[in-house]
DNA sequence: TCTGGGGTCCTAGGACCC
DNA sequence: TCTGGGGTCCTAGGACCC
């Protein structure tokens, strides 16, 4: 067994230097560094969706995690404090912690909102100090500027690197050079590797693999065999040979957009069911624009009682970003897949997004209703400025957005903006019965 | 872990073509 | 009409992430 650590053991201590930095808690912790009065008390955040997104450490004492449903969590810890997720606020504190990142290295990765990567390597000299110092000031300087912890890994990939940051929470600090990454993985369960689901890890359990030391004691053939390239590639990583870069690239577009929605109880009417998709077709539409995207293809997808998902999609003639024009096709394929039962969710997929400036007219289009349909479509994106997504919306989504209204109170200094909607609305119909004509 | 919503990437296998 | 073999493209579905 001696030799086996000779497998990975690399001559420097650092031949790249990578820290992953996650913020503990993060929505929660922000709350209660905006609101001293929720310091020290159990808060969660994810009121708007009934499950739980993130719980402070007091609640998460109590047993109350992510994933909870607000109903259990309630019955764990009756004085708990649930608020909505407040991602307005929480953005300025992400982009404040990448700011401080990129202080020290512009070489800085924003993973999602409170998780990044920065790399360190090269930079010992101009700092004259050691990768642990230099991240262990980045961990300092976080902490103090932003109000909330942070907990830091460092090491040589970025695989090692999350390992680290989730060894020691909150507020930990951990930083494993290669001559101790055997240490690290042999206290590593496999599920708490970056990439190991719980489909990978049972596959592997059956080969007796349980640690993330087992796992880079295997044969690198096998791994391919068993995982294929991206399970290949933690591998290495986690064996200290850095495979995965930090990306700087700012993510400013999308691949795909999509929209879903669940329901309970489940639903079987199928006008209903129809509804529900323009509906989520509306929506993604909306944000779509909103990038200057517009899809080739669509996909729409009906959720079974059994947690069974029936999709089937289709290539637009041409690029659009329009719920009018999208509508009767997705009729066209809610009629393909729609069979008799109860469904608890549908969902639409808008894919292979081009921008909107790329869009191609084909041969038979009409430029006057194309014309008409751009114009409409910019309408309804102001007016949801100004009132609300949704202010506006096709006629055959009446039964969806109906029930929506139905679910939340109105918030009284809304009203006007929505009193003014009302003709809108009326408004509306009767531009689409004009284009349709 | 009895399951919300929004993403990304990978891959097996079918269709189609020499 | 049947039979190979091999390449490419595409799609549906799987698996994972936060």
């Amino acid at each position: 067994m001696t030799s086996n650590t000779q497998q990975f053991v690399t001559l420097h201590s650092y031949p790249r230097a990578i820290v992953c930095i996650d913020a503990d808690a993060f929505f929660a912790s922000v709350e209660q560094a905006v609101h001293p009065e929720y310091r020290g008390k159990p808060v969660v955040t994810g009121a708007e969706r009934g499950i739980i997104a993130a719980a402070s450490y007091e609640a998460k004492a109590l047993g109350v995690k992510r994933g909870l449903s607000l109903w259990d969590a309630r019955k764990l810890c009756p004085e708990l404090i649930v608020l909505p997720t407040d991602y307005e606020t929480c953005s300025l504190f992400s982009k404040r912690m990448f700011d401080i990142m990129r202080e020290f290295t512009p070489q800085v990765e924003e993973y999602s909102m409170d998780e990044g990567f920065a790399d360190l390597t090269g930079l010992r000299r101009m700092y004259r100090k050691p990768y642990e110092e230099i991240a262990h000031d980045m961990h300092q300087r976080v902490n103090r500027d932003l109000g909330i912890t942070v907990s830091l890994g460092l090491s040589l990939s970025k695989g090692l690197a999350k390992i680290c940051s989730a060894f020691r929470k909150p507020n930990g600090f951990t930083a494993v050079p290669g001559k101790y990454i055997h240490i690290l993985l042999q206290r590593t369960p496999l599920g708490d590797v970056w990439g190991m689901g719980p489909s990978n890890v049972s596959l592997l359990h059956k080969y007796r693999i349980h640690t993330a030391y087992d796992f880079i004691q295997m044969e690198e053939i096998l791994v391919k065999q068993l995982l294929g390239k991206l399970g290949t590639e933690m591998w290495h990583e986690l064996r200290g040979e850095s495979m995965l870069d930090v990306s700087t690239a700012v993510k400013k577009s999308y691949q795909s957009v999509s929209k879903f929605k669940t329901f309970t109880p489940p639903v079987a009417d199928r006008e209903q069911l129809r509804s529900f998709l323009l509906r989520n077709v509306e929506s993604a539409c909306i944000k779509i624009r909103r990038y200057h995207l517009a899809a080739r293809k669509l996909y729409v997808t009906l959720r079974t009682q059994q947690f069974d998902h029936l999709t089937i999609g289709t290539d637009l003639s041409r690029a659009t970003a329009s719920p009018l024009e999208l509508s009767p096709i997705v009729d066209a394929l809610f009629a393909s897949l729609f069979k008799p039962g109860d469904y608890r969710a549908t969902g639409v997929v808008l894919a292979d997004l081009i921008a909107d400036d790329r869009v191609q007219m084909q041969l038979f289009d009409s430029p006057i209703r194309m014309e008409k349909i751009e114009k409409l479509s910019g309408a309804i994106d102001e007016l949801s400025k100004r009132f609300g997504k949704h202010t506006l919306h096709l006629a055959s989504t009446l039964p969806a957005s109906q029930q929506h209204q139905g679910g939340r109170a109105v918030q009284p200094e809304r009203k006007e903006n929505i009193l003014k909607g009302e003709t809108a609305r009326r408004h509306l119909k009767y531009s689409f019965a004009k284009i349709n004509s």
